[in-house]
DNA sequence: TTGAAAGCGTTACCAA
DNA sequence: TTGGTAACGCTTTCAA
């Protein structure tokens, strides 16, 4: 079907060997030979085949990554973008498998990437524990944990430091006065809304506000986060403010709020997280945390290819744990100037 | 580094041959031999070399996805969504490249495509015209269109109908008595904005309405989008509704309305598009034309495979253009039904 | 049931 | 400067 480079050796008249030199830009070929080669390789339309040359030692320009969850989008998006930034101008492809797509999802996709001799791998999902990476590790295949964390075995990982970020919403909630700040998370079970949940802990000891479980929703859905919310709005006392786990999350929470006639900010507070570009233009302007994904992803990919060009043999890697900070973005949904000198 | 099927075959006390056949789960090998032999592997972690494999003829069941621009986020997330939904339970991987990363990343990524011997293409980028289809074709890789549209060659295509839902979604204010309707676009090059217009100019052609090109509005940011939707709207006489090129478009051209003090629906409806789970839960809920995008990458894929496996000796392959339709999602944004008999 | 050997497409090593 | 040969890891004949 596609021509080999035997072919293109017979079509130019010279031995497969020299071919190969030619086509490789190799200096010990006569010019008059090499052009002939070149000739005969654009004739065949000649593309060597990158299973050969694995083979035969060189790597497959490929890393792999594993995503937690296909279907958070506004987060796997700019995710997947830093990553192809990072991979694409160095020659790398990217091979990217969703770790919830079966309960063996994550052992199909670590097998299917030891397959593939992949050079590196990205993993933004440990749910399976540190089995799979410790034989990651013994296959000799380096990886980076992206925005997740395990403590065994010690290894890179470059992850957005959530909880401080969802200190930083808290403590300014706190600042302007705020006692009961309602905290929505996602699932229970969600790595994000763990990470999240201990900087309201953190923020709510630094005021020495007791904590009410009481103020603390998991939501799975959109939906449910509409419905939760605005039952925990019809009891008393009220909360005064929210933290929405993310920006599109928000949007039921800003519905809520208005089907109660509660206006934000003068009733009630409303901080988003993630900042996406539609913050900005809600009614009123979402307070949101700003992240670094695709900064996160970029450098996590740039680690991940310093790794794989370390010499192994000459130096012991010292595994790094890079966080990426995150900023708050104060719009008028939390409030303005008048309202904090009015709290305070 | 790892082991190859030489080192179990010595640790079996086998040939290499037997152990092959062992671990492929072929029937000829004797019970005792097979438990020796898988033993073996497991305790080396034994794991084939897909190169070696891919070079003996068999696929390296991967399939190649160039996607026009990585940063549209709300709508690759989905359509990657739905390409590994398909390609994963087949078991095969999915590599993904980005066609805007530079101005040879069409023809670098379907060189790479090709080097790496990927058993089909999806694309998402013509950008560079019919000559790399014709390589591909001429290299026997099979490949499906997707989301775009190209007379020569002749090719499979799966699309989402912009067009059509365009037209729905003028018809829809047209036939509420709206006749200056803005129409929002993305960038002028942008091959959805280019396929949308005509749905625009058929519904006004159908209700009569002379097409205004001062009505048509191209925007690159949504800082833009929010600026000429304002002075649009500042302008006499004032346009009476507006078709947003997206639901996150709705967005600065809702704050837009609100700093004119332009009520929504009552001054102005708003129709947005693709139907994003954030649409219903906007101020008004937001009238939207919805696309199936994952559907059709899931559905793009699966033909993809169908003619990967198709025996293209003995029978024809016949292409195929499939088109999705969309649906109009109609919310208070565009009006009431009491609005629909006031302006009819 | 088992094993030896050939070959997939490429590159590297040596000789010529 | 060129070409023959071996080797990468695997599967598949074909013999034994």
């Amino acid at each position: 079907m596609v021509a080999t480079i035997r072919d293109v050796a017979r079509l130019a008249n010279v031995s497969v060997s020299t071919t190969s030199r030619a086509l490789n830009g190799r200096d010990d070929v006569s010019p008059e030979v090499r052009q002939r080669v070149l000739e005969a390789a654009g004739a065949l339309k000649y593309t060597a085949n990158l299973h050969a040359r694995a083979l035969k030692g060189a790597t497959a320009r490929t890393i792999g990554v594993l995503v937690a969850d296909t279907s958070a989008f506004s987060f796997n998006a700019p995710l997947l973008s830093g990553i192809y930034d990072a991979a694409t101008p160095r020659g790398y492809a990217v091979i990217v498998c969703n770790a919830s797509a079966s309960p063996t999802a994550v052992r199909d996709a670590h097998d299917m990437f030891v397959e593939k001799r992949v050079d590196g791998l990205l993993l933004n999902s440990v749910r399976d524990g540190p089995g799979p990476l410790l034989a990651l590790q013994a296959a000799g295949i380096p990886f980076v944990l992206l925005n997740r964390h395990i403590d065994e075995p010690e290894c890179d990982s470059i992850a957005l430091d959530y909880r401080r970020g969802t200190y930083l919403a808290a403590r300014h909630l706190l600042e302007r006065g705020h006692r009961r700040i309602l905290h929505q998370l996602g699932s229970r079970d969600h790595p994000p809304s763990q990470d999240r949940f201990p900087g309201y802990r953190d923020a709510l000891h630094e005021f020495d506000v007791p904590f009410d479980p009481g103020l603390v929703l998991f939501c799975d859905t959109m939906a449910e986060v509409h419905q939760h919310v605005r039952e925990a709005f019809e009891r008393t006392p009220r909360p005064t403010a929210v933290m929405a786990y993310n920006d599109e999350n928000a949007l039921p929470i800003l519905l809520a709020l208005r089907e109660l006639d509660l206006r934000v900010p003068e009733d009630v507070a409303v901080v988003g997280h993630n900042n996406l570009a539609i913050a900005q233009y809600l009614d009123p302007p979402l307070t949101s945390v700003a992240h670094a994904v695709r900064d996160m992803a970029r450098q996590a990919t740039e680690l991940l290819f310093e790794k794989i060009a370390w010499p192994a043999q000459q130096e012991a890697w010292t595994p790094r744990n890079v966080s990426y900070q995150p900023r708050l973005v104060v719009r008028q949904s939390s409030g303005t100037a008048a309202l904090l000198t009015r709290s305070a």
